[in-house]
DNA sequence: TTATTAATGCAATCAAGTCGCAATAATAAA
DNA sequence: TTTATTATTGCGACTTGATTGCATTAATAA
């Protein structure tokens, strides 16, 4: 199955680039330039997870954002960073350090959630 | 206002005592002894983690789980620990280690979520 | 034993996300 | 360039997790 070039592709794409944030559904419904539904947002950002040109984060307030892969290649995703979501403002940021958590014996990581909420920067200061 | 001594609040407290881990409202709704409403439970839990009874981890499900709080003074909890949540049977335990992240000038932490899913102990074995 | 009001049960509601299906449009083929 | 193929979209319906309003129940205080 080819994946096609369709405008609410580029567009969400395009807004993922230039926010350099992660981003939840309604966001970037907020953003985009034309109107595109609901479920076609959500089904363009499962294709790019699929296809490792995002990856998804679950927030603590139960949404999920999404972020463009950086410094991943296609092969091994390294998203073992914490994300910051700003309670304030919204704002999901990606954390530069990669993190290893010690597991128990036995057990198999698959993947990998870190998120810290509060304030960010820009909201701390008021 | 007091709280008050009510059977479902007995009766979640002791199956969160007895299982030793982290149940989201549907594990906990079907192993207390009494049909209680959904509500109640949900409440009863939210109340658990106003008073420092429990704390809330928020899965890569988008499911709230809740984990009594062990090692946490009344004043000052410390949750900055890992939980692992098994996509095969579920469960949802806290990792040992507790974890410092490097935050970026000027942010605040107010909360932290971390949370590795795979396969538990018992699970990758199959 | 009675009064007070926290907690419950029920139904309605909300929100995030998914799914089926007919219509549309991006790409391949002629 | 035109036609055929099928990925993608839009819409509505639906699912699931969680919350809320309100009348009723029951734990505690008086």
């Amino acid at each position: 199955m080819k994946r096609r070039n369709t405008q609410s592709k580029q567009e969400i794409l395009n807004v993922l680039k230039e926010s350099g944030k992660a981003l939840s559904h309604d966001m970037i419904q907020s953003e985009i330039p034309s109107k595109t539904d609901r479920a076609t947002i959500y089904r363009v950002l499962n294709r790019f997870c699929d296809d490792g040109i995002t990856h998804r984060i679950v927030g603590d307030d139960g949404k999920q954002y999404f972020a463009l892969c950086l410094d991943c290649s296609q092969k091994k995703h390294k998203h073992n960073h914490f994300h910051f979501r700003c309670i304030e403002c919204g704002k999901v940021e990606c954390l530069e350090n990669e993190i290893t958590v010690p597991l128990p014996e036995g057990y198999v990581s698959q993947s990998f959630n870190g998120l810290i909420s509060g304030l960010c920067k820009d909201c701390s200061k008021l």
